[in-house]
DNA sequence: TTTATATCTAGGAATGATTATTATATAGAA
DNA sequence: TTCTATATAATAATCATTCCTAGATATAAA
């Protein structure tokens, strides 16, 4: 818990069990979380967090690099800890969101495009995860 | 129009006045639509066009291939007729819409990844676009 | 350690895109 | 022209996310 808060501190970040609840559901969950499943995650912790806080929060760790808001689900936001850079994979079955392992074009590593400055980009791809393709259950 | 209607009935979309203004309002404008914009749009050929009913004519095109969806811009999808794999740009100032004139790498056109099925790819780009740099006004 | 204050949080209301529902209308086949 | 599956209009419902405000608290300074 110490080294969580001296991670927080080194980014600027004002600690309070809320902020360090958050960062901990990530540190379990090592994958892709919604709002709510942080929501939900954090509460173990802090039972009286709200939901509003959350949001602040997830929206405070992106801004100060810690994590990254993923948008491949239609109509909901994930998160995940910030890494080197990689694509994700959303299955139209089970809706689970994967990283997939396949090393990204230098060309989409480029800064400008169009004469448009480039700080971010996104890869996303759709289909049928392998679990789902051998027959497993939806979530 | 008449021609219009032969497309939709080559793709088996049973065509009906709401449907021709909705598919006219994109071969208008050549660009990236919201649900919003081509309600308004299609009220201009059909006035008592419901919101609900544009949402399920865009779900219909977009299913028949028509149509693509785009979930770049948070919180909202957008539409474009269906063309040649690309990129997108966002930009965070203004919030247009760009297509990005740079060839798709062919690693991104596979059809499998981690044995995962895939059928689709959307490359998305965010940082602040040309016009914004010459200091353009917000639209 | 105490104090001051900028910022964080809880709770709840508000927003806005999208989806669901249902009765009626209609395109296209027979 | 008739029939039937499907499309539409109108409206309500949903749901993620944002906004708002009063009160709480982490951190810097004394």
């Amino acid at each position: 818990m110490q080294q969580t808060s001296e991670i927080l501190r080194e980014l600027k970040i004002k600690v309070t069990p809320q902020r360090l609840s958050v960062y901990l559901a990530f540190n379990k969950a090592r994958g892709h979380l919604s709002a709510d499943e942080v929501y939900r995650a954090a509460q173990k912790k802090v039972p009286a967090i709200s939901l509003g806080t959350v949001y602040s929060i997830l929206e405070n760790f992106c801004a100060k690099g810690l994590l990254r808001e993923i948008k491949i689900d239609f109509n909901k936001s994930f998160y995940e800890m910030k890494k080197e850079p990689h694509h994700h994979f959303s299955c139209r079955i089970c809706n689970k969101i994967f990283d997939v392992h396949m090393p990204v074009c230098s060309a989409l590593r480029t800064n400008t495009v169009d004469g448009h400055i480039i700080d971010d980009f996104q890869g996303y791809f759709y289909g049928t995860c392998a679990g789902c393709l051998n027959g497993k259950k939806k979530k």
